[in-house]
DNA sequence: CCTACCGATCGGTAGG
DNA sequence: CCTACCGATCGGTAGG
């Protein structure tokens, strides 16, 4: 019998849980996700995982949280204090591709948005929810910054920003596809190629 | 008690059986597959649906093979008669797009060969090698025309037949993530008009 | 193609 | 955070 943690090692046990659902889930996706093998990879019960989050569901939108955490941390954090527009635009997507490179620590089976996002597209539910609010908020933040780009005269006056955000996030998950199903290690450079047709330098 | 059938009732119960396999894998993924909810559905008993294939693998393998089916029928032989290079490529891509677009009564959760890639690309075994196995062959359909399409001079004679592949899976991608998730109307659109710009009419 | 069953595992609860 | 459960469901088998 264990006894009861003081409160920073139970916030240390939630930590390593949600740790290990992120790469469960994003080799098996967030449905894959179960709490007996939970338990059986860290070593406790059933109940001692389930009792930080109170339901599946709870542990499987704190696996996407964290996973929005990484990902904020390695994308958008390090453009943040770029200028606003085609400089940090590019900076992000080249952040983006890096991203999809090495994450392989904390993403095992790729990156853990794309996986949700195909995995809940066609359900209903707070997960699907989720899924869409966050590759909307995501998408958004691009848009924003084509579409400064457009105004401070860094591409052309007749540029679409919302055709050329379909485009880059196309391009994206063919990265995603190409590494994780392919192992293609030449897929980053051209990714990197059509970043520079589609952004090309001021 | 149902008495056994004939070859050819038994050969229908089968199409059901995987036609309804296809619906649900398109929404649920092959893995959301269940003998249960299948038997439900069909208003038989588990084992009556199970006896068509043996294991649960090979109604995942059959519901893989009968989309492919499905995809060339619609996407691939209405263009198999054309030119190869450019015409035949552009005709194929067109068919593509239309597909995303309209084929949701066999796939309500949008195109199965893009859950099944997402879903098994970090998995091993007989799921993951024959969605890799699809995958593959269809890059190199679209391969083997864009290189024509080079050396008849349809596409400029710098073209790299590989980058513009993978632009165009990558377009294919996004369009079904903008349908699937966001069911945006004007996504057929956008890729019709990157399609424009990749392949350029001779 | 059915009934009747198998062991394993699922998410979750009670109680400490 | 544990043990000890719960009913439901999983894939699959035996036998007809």
């Amino acid at each position: 019998m264990s006894p009861r943690k003081s409160a920073a090692e139970a916030r240390r046990t939630r930590e390593r849980i949600v740790g290990r659902s992120v790469a469960i889930a994003s080799v098996d996706g967030l449905e894959g996700l179960t709490l007996g093998r939970l338990a059986g990879d860290l070593e406790m019960s059933k109940a001692g995982v389930l009792g930080h989050f109170g339901t599946k569901e709870a542990l499987q939108l704190a696996a996407l949280t964290e996973a929005t955490a990484i990902y904020t941390r390695l994308v958008w954090e390090p453009a943040a204090d770029l200028p606003a527009g085609l400089v940090r635009l590019r900076a992000v997507c080249e952040h983006w591709v890096d991203y999809l490179e090495t994450a392989r620590d904390a993403f095992p089976g790729g990156c853990l948005f794309t996986t949700a996002s195909v995995e809940f597209d066609a359900k209903r539910g707070p997960l699907h929810d989720a899924v869409r609010r966050l590759q909307l908020r995501w998408r958004r933040v691009l848009l924003a910054d084509l579409t400064t780009a457009v105004t401070k005269g860094e591409l052309p006056a007749d540029t679409d920003p919302e055709q050329l955000c379909f485009e880059l996030v196309g391009l994206y998950l063919g990265l995603n596809q190409s590494i994780q199903l392919f192992g293609d290690a030449r897929a980053a450079a051209r990714a990197r190629r059509a970043l520079d047709r589609l952004l090309p330098p001021a």
